[in-house]
DNA sequence: GCGCTATATTACCTTTGACTCATATAGTGT
DNA sequence: ACACTATATGAGTCAAAGGTAATATAGCGC
């Protein structure tokens, strides 16, 4: 059904759907948020249950758990349920490069304004 | 001054500054809003002109200047200009890599969906 | 049953950001 | 200077989404 694409060409080529895109968007956009990013920054140490991940963010019980919810229907996060406690874990493994790429790329453009600032000033 | 993280396991383990948190999810932020996504995407085919981009995209003149504007201000596009037209180019590599591991991921749920489908119905 | 704890959910407020319309700016040609 | 084109910008509207407080649900122990 779905035509692969592996090759790094071919993205560029294929006509988008609405619907592609929207996806595409949606999980860019679930990544685009500060609170969320902590949640996935402490997942990434590993799985941990609700409270733990309030006490880690500094948020309200609340939002971590729509946070977390949220997370979870996209298929980022594995729930996994143990008594009263409810434990979360990272279980895409694309998340962790995607925030290496977004890391490294953002490195290299500070450190790039660093020396044009050093030039101009 | 800024440490390098190349190796995919430091990630995890810096504690993330609210400031660095911030520029992260601005980025992937950006990414996700379907109308910048299809300017990328029309955009990868290589350099363009705004009106150009505004035919490629369906979107009006002041939609497209502005989407263009946030991502070049990101660092995200190159701006050049010719006579009167302003040509956008993407100016980030991690861009094409970005889009690959989001797709690649979502084709991957979304075979895991329908697979799931067929089973239950 | 009752209390207690962990998580989810509801209702509400507030903010952010995308979109549009109209207008401004800049560059070209006559 | 004027008209014309391409792009940017200002002001305003509106819907989506984050945050919070209060309440509901579910599981454990007594």
């Amino acid at each position: 059904m779905a035509t692969s694409c592996k090759t790094s060409t071919r993205v560029a080529m294929r006509p988008l759907s609405e619907e592609a895109l929207a996806m595409i968007a949606r999980r860019f956009a679930l990544l685009g948020e500060p609170m969320r990013l902590r949640l996935l920054h402490a997942l990434f140490e590993g799985e941990k249950s609700v409270n733990t991940l309030v006490e880690a963010s500094g948020g309200t019980q609340a939002n971590v758990s729509r946070h977390l919810q949220a997370l979870a229907e996209a298929g980022l996060l594995g729930r996994r349920k143990h008594g009263l406690q409810v434990f979360y874990s990272i279980a895409d493994p694309t998340l962790f490069q995607l925030c290496e790429l977004v890391c490294g790329s953002l490195e290299e453009k500070v450190a790039r304004d660093a020396k044009a600032l050093l030039r101009t000033s």
